[in-house]
DNA sequence: AAAATCATACCAACCGGTCGGTATACAAGG
DNA sequence: CCTTGTATACCGACCGGTTGGTATGATTTT
């Protein structure tokens, strides 16, 4: 077979196998070892294609981060209105938690290692502060459009984006203790019934 | 000096400084032996006092859950009114960040270790439930006494704690990105507005 | 043969936890 | 008052096991 179709093959390889181990061990409690043996690779293969350990956990975040850039993009351009937009993202939660829950607990790992780990830190700080300016962006939008009345932006983005980390947190907790999908529908729903533009209060 | 209130004290200054450790480096990072270091104690201290290293950390969480649940409990019993109560929590918010913005870390590290050691699970999920109950008592309590229109509480309350728990990890993963404390007492504002009864839409 | 890819064997460091032993306080008995 | 006994608090060297990472050789492709 072809050697660099092969190296990126095993490179894949170790990639999702790493994935399965820090979402269901966490980070510090996977080997190397065992990311090997899930792979079907030995250390050998794995120190050839990555410098350490790390720099798979990094590279895993850089790709999570470019497939949730593609999906906001796609959704906000699907959209007529920025409520339905909103509405529209709330609703894909619950598809989320179904489809790649399995996927979602690395988002902790990737979190609770950031605030350690200054290399880590850096390359989430600068996405999620995309992610805030992004939501920024569609509140002023959307009070440009006069469907919101008129709030800071800035703080208006910031609760959305508390409440979609939080449902996340939550759902990933506690996946039983609440249909995760609608809170995240309704959630939106009544923050939206305060950002709507009305007459008067 | 009596040697049981000595015990005490060479007890809290080893739960003091695993707070420290945990916060600053995350629970597997922290050796025990840096723990005994900055408690000025030795391991034979330690494990004298605890028999794990987790038991620390357990101890920890139990501490702080009883401190959220009394500051919860008195901020309820203060507030005439369910709007003005959850605005008053918000208002908490700024002022936890500013005072013991230093311990917060914890809430992440307990959060992290919970998805992956079931014991930390079976001790964190329990009063996080507590909280969740807490929450749509009271806006049961706000429909009840009118402040607040016909909502599923459950899912309300699920909403708010989302509120919450993402305002505590961004504030935690960006300090600077906002103003945490204002994006809190907005953000219920805006919540509050959505779910506030009027007559009409 | 040169380069890329992978396997095997191995290391040095670290870490949670143990253990034999010491020091101090205190109570009882003489 | 002094001795003896005992429980608590504490010390610090040490151990078994694990882990990230390395060195080196084999194999395959071009």
């Amino acid at each position: 077979m072809n050697p660099q179709r092969r190296g990126e093959e095993t490179r894949s390889h170790i990639l999702r196998a790493a994935e399965e181990c820090f979402a269901r061990y966490g980070y510090d409690a996977t080997g190397v070892a065992e990311i090997c043996r899930r792979a079907g690779v030995t250390k050998g293969a794995f120190y050839h294609h990555f410098p350490s350990k790390q720099a798979v956990f990094l590279e895993l975040l850089d790709r999570w981060l470019a497939t949730l850039d593609a999906q906001f993009a796609a959704v906000r351009a699907g959209a007529k209105d920025i409520p339905e937009a909103l509405l529209r993202m709330a609703g894909m939660v619950g598809r989320i938690f179904e489809e790649e829950g399995g996927r979602l607990p690395m988002f902790l790992e990737f979190w609770s290692k950031a605030a350690h780990d200054p290399m880590v830190w850096q390359a989430t700080i600068s996405p999620y502060r995309r992610y805030r300016a992004f939501f920024t962006g569609m509140v002023e939008a959307g009070i440009a459009e006069g469907t919101l009345h008129s709030v800071d932006p800035e703080v208006a983005a910031g609760a959305i984006v508390s409440l979609a980390v939080g449902l996340v947190m939550q759902g990933l907790m506690d996946p039983q203790g609440a249909d995760w999908g609608e809170v995240a529908q309704e959630g939106v729903r009544i923050l939206l019934e305060g950002l709507k533009s009305r007459e008067k209060e």
